[in-house]
DNA sequence: TAAACACATGAACAACTATTCATATGAAAG
DNA sequence: CTTTCATATGAATAGTTGTTCATGTGTTTA
């Protein structure tokens, strides 16, 4: 006849004690796996990845790359600010236009790898 | 007066032909470029991230990577699921107990390498 | 066989997000 | 100053996703 439906335990726990204490010396803070978290979820946009990629190539304007992708301006522009907020990309004024370029070479290795990963 | 207000031009195209050449051609094909954002989309999230992080030190059953996480295990089940379907970690049963472990090492590679933009 | 345990899974719901549409900003040209 | 061009942005919407809850599957033990 069981007394509760409480399943939040595994007989104490299966792993040994000397894990658990690794575990919880390596284990980066919270916030820092919030951040990378939200760092690799910019990169979960096809959107995004293809914008990295032409950027790989050359600085690029909204315009072009929006004719491109073949995606409207504004999309283009919505998904910029995202990467610029997120610090993957900068950008430089001239005149009418605003040119955006990689801001870091992480932001290719990065790609890389994962392509490393996809490409098997 | 204004004639038309369809937005899609800029001048024909600011670049020139020979970067967009280029881009046509380094651009790797749509359908490899989704793949690869649906592998970055797995890591966008601290949950897996987290799990991933604790593979890294040992495999462990479902039950003992909840109560690190504090979470229910259902919750982890679930994302193991993700995890598996995207050949990030792979399992052995033992008895009633199910160990999961990394199944690649381009996890790390690339987690480390989100970890060193991040870390800034 | 029946009960207990570890895990998997389907449905449902809330939270988040990418795109569209309409409009605003800012710079250059007339 | 007014118009035009390039870009930015707020609101709205449709689609996606992470967790919970309830329940199912598979294995071990009594």
């Amino acid at each position: 006849m069981p007394e509760d439906n409480n399943a939040e335990r595994c007989e104490l726990m299966h792993v040994h004690q000397d894990i658990v204490d690794r575990v919880n010396q390596q284990m980066p803070e919270d916030e820092i796996l919030f951040d990378l978290a939200e760092l690799f979820k910019i990169f979960g946009d096809s959107t995004r990845i293809k914008i990295l990629y032409l950027l790989f190539e050359s600085e690029m304007c909204v315009c072009d790359i929006a004719q491109l992708l073949k995606m409207t301006q504004s999309a283009i522009s919505h998904q910029l600010q995202v990467l610029k907020k997120s610090k993957l990309v900068k950008y430089r004024r001239d005149g009418k236009t605003v040119f955006y370029s990689l801001a870091d070479g992480h932001v290719r290795t990065i790609i890389d790898q994962g392509m490393e990963h996809v490409a098997e």
